[in-house]
This record gives structure tokens, sequence and C-alpha cells, in this order.
DNA sequence: AATAGTTATGCAAACGTTTTCATTTCGTAT
DNA sequence: ATACGAAATGAAAACGTTTGCATAACTATT
């Protein structure tokens, strides 16, 4: 099998019967080639086998036709979602997409960001709008176009595509108010360095006090963002008496977890206990029972943050950050319903 | 706010007061490099705020830091325990991480291929062993460093890790089989390119034929890998009689589909009927009914084939692939329970 | 038919590293 | 002290593109 890692554009210039710097023009600018010339090129690069080299490309200080993108995890359901739409948006411009993830550590991705610039990645996507200061900082000494993910924030730094996650509590915490519930329970992730759980949090609590409602310590249940923990959690709070009404879970996978926790103790959902999420994920819709939530939209928050990304990296560098909210809807289903007398 | 994007290695050299040869030595050879001239350059890539390009290096024809992966979606369970725990190996080796997704079509996977290879990825990971005639000559052609992840096979073309999905399909059907159920249906995707729900499928159906069962055509359901696909086509069976008292679903995520199904028609699982998945993803274990699945370690997988290919990166090009068998094994839990007569 | 304007192409420098080879510096054995 | 080998460093070529500028080949205008 011949071995044809070494075939250049000097090559195929050579083999098309044309310069190189036509050859690279016929994949840059191809309006200024020849129709005939540049087929004649496309048959060089067959005969040849030959693959551009993007390195070569990217040293040009021009094009490196990579974004970059960390998140916390790939791990479960929460960013699976928003991280499917989003690549396929920047591959139909294109780009090829470079992934890290931190594990919810800021401070390594303040590392990985480094990473990422070292490819010379012509963009980055972020979570949420708590990073360090390092990270910050070099994002703007560096003025790499970026945009972050999943919280909307009126006077954020950078560019943003998401819901407003405070308004997401207070929807959430006034459906289960408004049908009926006191006794409420609530169920979040650590909210340091976690921008949109703190939010969402500060919505639910914010809105239950202003309906004279407050949910004792004992309720404020701490855990981590999984169906395992969520549920072990839960089952830590079944264990105790007195029982909450409703519980209001920082997302659908903490929900859902909750949920398997409530009907393993032989609970009916919605009949003995409410539970709600937040975020509206695929699944959340279909499974049984389906689950209240606050639709966070996460495939148009991919999509349209890719967009507003590709927008940056081929406009002015030196615009106002683009800010756009995804507005957020309470989706009543079957996980709730009015509180039995 | 300074600009710097244009530090190069010669800025840094002149800082630390050595030659640009130095400097590069100091990243890439660094016990060729005195300790103290090390500092020296340290201290003036802080000073400077120097960022290396990779790019650069990646024409040198060495080293890019990067390797790919092509998986068929992001979008649920199914591959995100692996691609994480790859992507976290991958990583502690000062690699990054190039993500593409295909949706499962072969062609488009070439296209992504080739495309990792424009960037000079310096692996590539994929999933399985169903590929275009296309991908498997280029990898050949130029000879990249490759892992098929998720499906072992002993004569398999490049190098894999995982477990046998027709073992997997063997013993889920040993084990429904052997708890007296006769009246038995299947969930399956298409199985055309996917060799991972072949060779599953395959499994069940010859164990079953040997045990003299059969699964009517009425009963293979053909579902896509989503929960509300999986659900929705349940929920079509069930709408029918007779009712199997089994269902044997491709893998964790369509089983929790028609979990869900069977329970919004009221069926207890698994008194009314027992329902089992293949994989062992992470939720599994913590859902209610805990699902009986095949344990097919996503997680030892990724972390295994990381470190494969790695290897096959620093090594022999020419040596044969290697082959990694993960063991599979029924994982017993709350989904299945024995035939009431 | 001569000229101006337009379009296609080529030439050669530039991008920021790495690496080979040559040179200098240093430590050690005589 | 001198010579020798080893270790550290530097000089310069090379990697494979892109692009500004120059030129050649057309087209259109008079």
């Amino acid at each position: 099998m011949k071995k044809n890692i070494n075939v250049d554009i000097v090559d195929v210039a050579i083999k098309a019967g044309v310069s190189p710097a036509t050859v690279s023009r016929s994949f840059n600018h191809p309006n200024k080639v020849l129709k005939s010339t540049q087929k004649r090129i496309e048959k060089a690069i067959l005969q040849t086998g030959y693959i551009r080299n993007r390195a070569a490309q990217a040293i040009q200080g021009k094009r490196s036709g990579t974004v970059g993108l960390i998140v916390p995890t790939l791990d479960n359901a929460i960013f699976s979602n928003l991280i499917q739409a989003f690549s396929v948006e920047i591959r139909q411009h294109g780009f090829t997409m470079l992934v890290a993830t931190n594990g919810y550590d800021l401070d390594d991705e303040y590392t990985l960001l480094r990473s990422l610039l070292e490819h010379r990645v012509e963009g980055v996507a972020l979570i949420g709008h708590d990073h360090s200061k390092e990270t910050y900082n070099l994002l703007n000494i560096r003025n790499v176009p970026v945009v972050s993910m999943w919280n909307y924030k009126e006077d954020s730094l950078i560019s943003c595509v998401g819901g407003e996650n405070k308004e997401a509590g207070i929807e959430i915490a006034k459906h289960i108010s408004s049908l009926g519930h006191t006794k409420i329970a609530m169920a979040f992730p650590n909210v340091e360095d976690n921008d949109r759980a703190r939010d969402r949090k500060i919505g639910v609590v914010e809105y239950l006090n202003s309906q004279d409602i407050s949910i004792p310590e004992y309720w404020d249940i701490k855990t981590e963002y999984s169906v395992s923990d969520a549920r072990y959690c839960a089952e830590e709070l079944f264990n105790k008496y007195p029982h909450p009404t409703a519980i209001i879970a920082g997302n659908d996978v903490i929900a859902r977890g909750i949920i398997y926790a409530a009907q393993s103790y032989g609970m009916n959902v919605p009949k003995d206990i409410s539970i709600t999420g937040i975020g509206d994920f695929s699944s959340s819709e279909s499974s049984f029972p389906s689950i209240t939530t606050i639709r966070m939209r996460p495939n148009k928050v991919g999509k349209k943050a890719a967009s507003v990304l590709i927008d940056r990296i081929n406009g002015d560098r030196e615009a106002e950050p683009t800010r756009i909210k995804v507005s957020v809807e309470i989706k009543s289903r079957e996980s709730t319903m009015t509180l039995k007398n």
C-alpha cells in the first residue's frame, strides 16, 4: 500500500500544472480561480490523495478552522443536548470542535483555555459566567471571540446565550406555590462556582419568601449532578419525618433521581409528592411520570450560541458583547399536582 | 489593555537572553536545558504572556498534540460515559480532543475523518467496526494510529477495545430464558451500519433459537436510540395483544423508554413484564426499577481505548492491531423476574 | 488597432516553530 | 596545567501553507 503522507500543495500544483498559490486560492478564494483550473486541481488532489494541512494554514495567523468548547462534564444529560446542537451548527460553518472538560474546577478551566489557545482556536465557548479572574483576563488580553452558554446576564463581561436562570427558579417556585404546596424541599448542587444553579436557587428562595414560605435547613438538600447521588440524597430525606409535599430540584437529572427515590419508597409521584426539575432535557417529557420543569431550550441555546460565536469570529473584535436571552417557560407535566388537603 | 497576540518564541528568547532554539527545547526536551536557564525562560514567558503555537509545532510533521474522536451522537447517555472517560485519559497525556459527530452516517464519517486529518490529529478513535470502505482505506493509506471502541472483534482490521456484543446478546437472552420467559419481544435500532446493535441482536436471536424460542415479526420492534422513540414504539406494541412477558432492549436507553411505556400503561415492571437493557450506563443502577442489563463497562472501555491509542501513537506504526476484550457480565436487577405461571 | 481595465496566475516572502549540526562551556582525569 | 569528553547552547534550514505584488492574458471601449 502506497503511503502518501507527504503529499503537499506543491505536488498537487505540479500535477495540475499550476502554481501552489493557485491551489491555495482554489481552497480559500475559489471565485478567484478559473473554473477549468479548479477542475484540474481537483483531479490532481484526487490522484495524489492530498489532504491539506490546516496547521500550515493556521500558522499564517488567520484561520485555524477550529473552535474550543469547555464544559464541566460530558458524563450526563445536562450538557449533551446543548453540545450536540452546538457541534452540529459549528460544523455547518466548516469548523471543527476542540472539546475539554473541567469537572467544575475553574482553575482547571484556565489551564484548558490556555491549551485551546495553544491550538489557536478561533473562538471559545464556555458554560455560564463563573470563571476565574485569570480566565477572564486571558480572554480579554488575547481578545478571543467567546460566548457563554446557558445563563443570560444583561451585564455579562462576555457574549452570552441562555435563559435567565433566576427567572427559571421563580417560575418553578411560582408553579409549586400555586398548587398549594407550602412544605417544600429543595435539592441543589453546590452553587459555589456555578452561577446557573445559584441563580436558580436564588429565584426559588426569593419567590417562596415573598409568599411567606421558607425552606428549613434540613430540607435544603445538597446533591451532585447525577441520578444516583440525587436518589441517594432523597432517600436520606425520606428516611426522616416530616416529609415535604413537594421537592424543587436544581435540574431534571436531579429530579429524576428524586422521583426514583420516591417510587422506591412506595410513594406515588405526584399524588404523594410533587417533584419538579429545571432544564427540560430531551427525555424529561417522555419519562413516566413526565417531569414538570422549566424549558431552557438547550438545543436552541447551543445552536444560537454557535452562530453568535461565528458572527464574532467573522466580525468586529471590538464590538460590545452580544447577549441573547432565550425565554424560559414552565412545562407543567405529570410529576406535579395540586396539594390534597 | 495590552493586546499581546503576537508574542512569539523569539520575543521570549530575547527576554530570557537565550536563543529560540533553547526556548523550544525547554518545552520539548526539558532535560536538555539547564535548570537555571529554564527558570529564566519561564519568567520570560510569564512576563510576555506567551502562549506557544501548536500549529507551528504541528507543521514540523511531528506532534500536533491532538487526537480525533468521531461518534454517532453526543445527544444521549449512550456514549457520554465512554467519551468522558476517554477524554479524561487522553488529556492526562497532554492531548486535546477534536470531536465530531456523524449521526450514524458512514459517508459523513468519512468526511469528518478527512477534516480531522487536515488538522493533523495524531490518532483517531471511532465507534465500532462498521465504517465505509473509503474510511478504512484512508486510515490505511495515511497509516494513522486508530482505535475502535465499544465492540471487540478478534480479526478486526484496526485496534479495538470493547466487550463482545454478540456475547452480550447471548447473556441477556440466557437470563431472560432462564427466568422462564418464552413470549419475548425485542426492541432494537436499525442494525445496518451498526455492528454493535447487530451483534447483540444476533446473539439474542441465536440463543433463543437454540432454546426453541423464536421472536415473531410483530414483536421485533424497530426503534431509535432515544427514550422518547422507544417509549412510543413500546406503546404501539402494548396497544395490541397478546403482550410479551419480557422485552429485550438493544440498550439501556431503549429499555428505559420501554419501562416508562409499561408504567404509563399501568403495568408493573417486573411483575407484569420483564424488561432488559444492554450497556449498564451510569444511571441504570439507580433508576427505579433498576435495570437488568449487561455491563459493558463504558468507563473502562473509554479509558483503555485512550491508552491503546496513545501507545500506538508513540509506538510502532507497523505493529499488528491491539485488541482488548473487556468482559461482559449480566447485572441482574429489579426490572426482571421469574415468569409467574 | 490602440488603450484601459479586468481577471487569472505566478513569484517569493512570511508565518512560528523544531531540529541538525556546529560551537562553546564545563568538569574531570591525567 | 592540559587535554578530553560531555553537556548546553546557538545558527540556520526546514516544515507547508497564504498573500501582496507583479505580470500576463483577456475584454471592452473608442
